[in-house]
DNA sequence: ATTCGTTGTATCCGTACTGGATATATTCAG
DNA sequence: CTGAATATATCCAGTACGGATACAACGAAT
């Protein structure tokens, strides 16, 4: 059973929920995270990252967070964002599908296969 | 390093070479597969998923198998596909990208996270 | 303090992906 | 033979995406 699925979660958005998911962080932060964790296989761009945090803050599942932290230097361009409640358990949901098709990929070869580099 | 990206690779992509990891198949089953194995959170509707075996079938990724099989009664209708080397290698970058984004969810504590229902 | 390159956010636009509806052909049961 | 289910294929509207563009604020250097 369990077959609820309320915002169907588009891959961009994963991949922002995931950052959040590790702490708060603003826009630009993310765009780099995404890179780096995915060795540039993902890039997110402006357009994407920017309409994706809208849209999840207006859906509930990230919201802006307040600045103030004593270790930055605070730059008013920046606007930090974190998981709500419900991101998290949005995020989860995606997560432990992610693991499934992941687990499927494993037992079906695909990850001990040398690939060839070209 | 390693960033090298020829097909970016849709997730409706995905989940289609994912299902041909396991054997041959047809249209209709591997919509039925992805259906049973994401436990219906994701769902390939028909135009989807022809269209990207079409596309899949183009760039090389997956062939049309011969339908000769004794133990199936033989159906005119049904087209068999399965993954082409390149088809293999190109999954298995894929795999291996989703591996680790689940291992990163992992390491941001979402999947021990307990849920609400809806 | 003014200039300049960088950082950071935001919007626009063309292209591509998606899901659902529709159409058609084949198989199977009665 | 007839009708329901299976299976493939195409069309269409809605949406997501990536890159370009624009602009504001910061930091460093003069």
């Amino acid at each position: 059973m369990a077959k609820g699925n309320p915002p169907p979660l588009t891959p961009a958005a994963f991949q922002v929920l995931l950052a959040l998911a590790r702490g708060r962080a603003h826009g630009y932060g993310i765009m780099g995270f995404v890179t780096e964790l995915t060795d540039g296989s993902v890039q997110l761009g402006p357009g994407t990252l920017y309409r994706t945090l809208s849209r999840l803050a207006a859906d509930g599942l990230v919201e802006e967070a307040p600045d103030m932290r004593e270790d930055e230097p605070h730059d008013a361009r920046r606007r930090y964002y974190q998981l709500t409640e419900q991101g998290w358990d949005v995020a989860t949901r995606e997560a432990r599908l992610l693991a499934r098709l992941a687990s499927a990929a494993a037992e079906a070869g695909l990850l001990d296969r040398r690939e060839r580099s070209a």
